[in-house]
DNA sequence: ATAATGACTGAAT
DNA sequence: AATTCAGCCATTA
């Protein structure tokens, strides 16, 4: 089956966030910093756009990396997230994560 | 090949 | 602390 030899950016970014566990989360820049793309914050972003919604990437574990969380014009979405976070223990400070507290940093734990 | 797009980020206001 | 502006870079057309 078309399974690409060098996989793309997206791709990378959908195996690491698959990777984040429950109660954690990452900044779109820390991902991308993760992948080697410190400036491709964006492109981790418009990668979970385009997740289907029966995906097992945990794509509500990605957010900014002020601790906030994407709106992308659509509110209802945004609800949706914090409902998934809250459910694996975050804690919501002012509809901002604590970054310093569940910021997670692959390779150290 | 070029141009437009966009779940972002950091610095300045 | 909140808002605004410009830069960033992979994906799509």
């Amino acid at each position: 089956m078309a399974r690409p030899v060098t996989p793309s950016f997206r791709e990378r970014v959908y195996a690491l966030v698959r990777s984040i566990p429950e109660g954690r989360v990452m900044g779109y820049g820390h991902v991308a910093a993760a992948l080697g793309n410190p400036g491709a914050a964006r492109q981790v972003g418009y990668g979970m756009a385009a997740l289907p919604p029966e995906t097992d990437v945990p794509w509500h574990r990605v957010i900014h990396s002020d601790g906030s969380l994407a709106t992308k014009g659509d509110p209802v979405r945004l609800v949706v997230q914090r409902g998934l976070l809250m459910r694996e223990g975050l804690q919501f400070r002012r509809d901002r994560l604590d970054m310093a507290a569940v910021g997670w940093v692959p390779a150290t734990g």
